[in-house]
DNA sequence: CGTATAGTTGACCTAATTCAAAAGACGTGG
DNA sequence: CCACGTCTTTTGAATTAGGTCAACTATACG
């Protein structure tokens, strides 16, 4: 559901060359409008990308992680903010470079093109789950794709470095509805919930179906075993 | 709401070469899938961008009209359909020039990148839009949205070619709802209905009002730490 | 430990959906 | 131009999912 347009990039930047920043919990990377100065990619730990909206909430639009790409997109300033959740590394690369490269290599900013694509097609995708789809079953997809993208085995136990609050502004609901979403999936047996923060996946395939149940729109992002 | 992204696109490209392509209402343009062919600029009329859904329903992303761009986006299939509303004629032109040109010059390219960030920058007011506001604002959003790429005057005549159906798709409600809520901002003075496909807006300022006032993005200072 | 913060649970309320039916628009053929 | 039938839209009543408010519990941290 989030940019998983890491690597094409990868292969033409010079990442190695770039400077690595540490975040612990909660630090701004950078906050919508913000001028741009470096693109990011995640090493390790979880980003969150938002927007501030009047109402003091805030609507959440990815939890990047390992290997995903933040700050790429046109315009000289940031559109979105990014937060660390948990402790994170960041290689970091002044946008100049790569706005030197795209400038001269047609091919490398079609590449650019092609990664702004699919965070478009990822955000169509959040739109619809949240337009479409019920509370319980928005969870369901909320923690498939975390399990997924985290690709592990069959009985995951998933990470998560977001509060509640967080994943309430994900999902486009309140925190009561979060916790009362996770555990009706507790009683479906289809997930334990281990403390605030870790969440055994019991029954991924039971997930997937709640998700939306035609394989429609939920692409297993990574996990090998699709059933249907 | 949609891609304002076309003024950049048409100084570089050739349409004036390009062939015209009549549509009388709801004619499938394009269908999610298919191979890429052309690329498409709205001469007159209106488009819908949808994708269907598993339950019979549709995920409506935006109704381009006059001089907005449709069919672009990287990968060599539409990723979304497009649906004629109403007679629509489309300048078409065949991607394979556009993708030389792209190849060739990096400049356009990054053209390509910058119509594509503004059409995901696009998608994610809709999805604040869809996830934040009651159903009345929602409408209010959607009426502001077409005066707005309209241009008209304070007292606009607003033509609406898409049934109820389709607003209620694009705004992510039923038709009953999106009758109510156009019967509410009636009683409001905001708004005359005027039969099936027309609506006089009779209070711009107070529309915009309703919407959340057109800076709902409040640029976090300080700490986005909700809490503390 | 004890306090603060995060999360859960329960009771109630509201907005929107659902189901049902009436009213209005539109096209057709007389 | 009117009468008719169909389809769209509106309106109403009942239902429900999720929000809100409030109390309670669990967890982290000093």
């Amino acid at each position: 559901m989030k940019s998983d347009s890491a690597p094409q990039l990868l292969s033409k930047l010079n990442w190695s060359s770039a400077i690595i920043r540490r975040y612990h919990d909660r630090q701004n990377i950078f906050l919508e409008g913000d001028k741009k100065a470096w693109i990011y990619r995640v090493e390790a730990g979880t980003v969150c990308l938002y927007k501030m909206l009047a109402n003091g909430r805030q609507q959440i639009f990815g939890f990047p992680i390992r290997n995903e790409i933040i700050g790429l997109e046109a315009g000289d300033e940031y559109q979105l903010s990014a937060l660390s959740m948990g402790i994170t590394r960041l290689r970091c690369l002044p946008v100049t470079l790569l706005d030197r490269e795209a400038r001269t290599d047609a091919d490398f900013a079609l590449h650019l093109y092609e990664a702004i694509s699919s965070e478009l097609e990822a955000t169509r995708e959040l739109l619809i789950t949240l337009g479409q789809h019920g509370s319980t079953e928005r969870m369901a997809v909320f923690l498939l794709n975390l399990a997924g993208r985290n690709r592990g085995g069959k009985t995951q136990l998933l990470n998560l470095p977001m509060t509640r609050f967080d994943i309430a502004d994900f999902l486009g609901m309140t925190i009561e509805t979060v916790s009362r979403a996770l555990a009706r999936l507790g009683e479906m047996k289809l997930i334990v919930v281990r403390g605030r923060s870790k969440i055994q996946v019991k029954d991924i395939d039971g997930l997937q179906q709640l998700a939306g149940l035609p394989e429609q729109h939920i692409e297993a992002v990574g996990t090998p075993d699709r059933t249907s």
